[in-house]
DNA sequence: CTAGTTGCAAAGAGTTTGCATGGCG
DNA sequence: CGCCATGCAAACTCTTTGCAACTAG
């Protein structure tokens, strides 16, 4: 069943489509759809999940689940995220030395790794340089 | 302000030294603790956390956080968590591999990674094997 | 005795569901 | 016109807070 072309499905996906690939709570996408209740808000988000035009993070068991756009193809090139527990920033890291990690862990560790999902957490390079000048 | 030797207390703690390093959600264990209310559980936990006993994931923003004993002394060797999407269960990997790529995230990257909390999703062994056979 | 502890009940935040109405195709 | 979509209200889950009774030290 092909989704109908309501105004708020237009609605919420031109504001996904905004967002690049920036991440965003279900409470804001719903601030910035002022004609959608938050109940088609979740179930769109909820959909275009399970379709994959979305990626959905545990960012924070009290606060609510993240939301990326990936492109409405669900493709995307792979690669990880880099999360700095300091700013919050979120950085993409696409780079062969990673692939090769995957490998290592599906072949030693028998795991086979969604380099999509996974996040890195850690401290940016900017945190790291604030923290050496603060401390 | 030391904490006082209360019977709940023990049981909280008796009930994640048996739990080694796997990971619990609060329910569980107040399920274990019959005798500790709710609120004490989550009190203790977050004080436990806040001391460095736990650490504290956010393995879903659905059902709720992960708790995940460290050691009275907070130390605990740095690995990284293996998350199957398919059937939820945690991994540890702690391996040489994986400190390679940590230096290199850091030189090429600048991004310092708290091996830690972060985890990496995809299929474990099992998860792979039944897919193989089912389809 | 005093200060930390406990647990019920209630408040909150995020998310899901029931159901009647509305609108796409 | 049929079926999916919408949204309000209510239900639910996880977690936190208020408050009075309790207890370790």
């Amino acid at each position: 069943m092909r989704p109908y072309n309501t105004k708020q499905r237009e609605a919420i996906l031109s504001c996904i489509r905004s967002l690049g690939d920036a991440h965003v709570t279900a409470a804001q996408i719903a601030e910035r759809c002022l004609d959608v209740g938050r109940t088609t808000v979740y179930r769109h988000l909820d959909r275009l999940t399970k379709d994959g035009t979305l990626r959905r993070y545990a960012a924070d068991s009290v606060s609510g689940a993240c939301y990326q756009y990936t492109g409405e193809d669900g493709c995307g090139e792979s690669h990880y995220h880099l999360k700095c527990e300091s700013c919050g920033k979120l950085e993409h890291l696409a780079c062969e030395e990673l692939s090769a990690v995957e490998r290592h862990v599906l072949g030693k560790h028998a795991f086979l790794v969604n380099a999509q999902k996974t996040v890195l957490y850690g401290q940016c390079g900017d945190c790291l340089n604030q923290s050496f000048e603060g401390e």
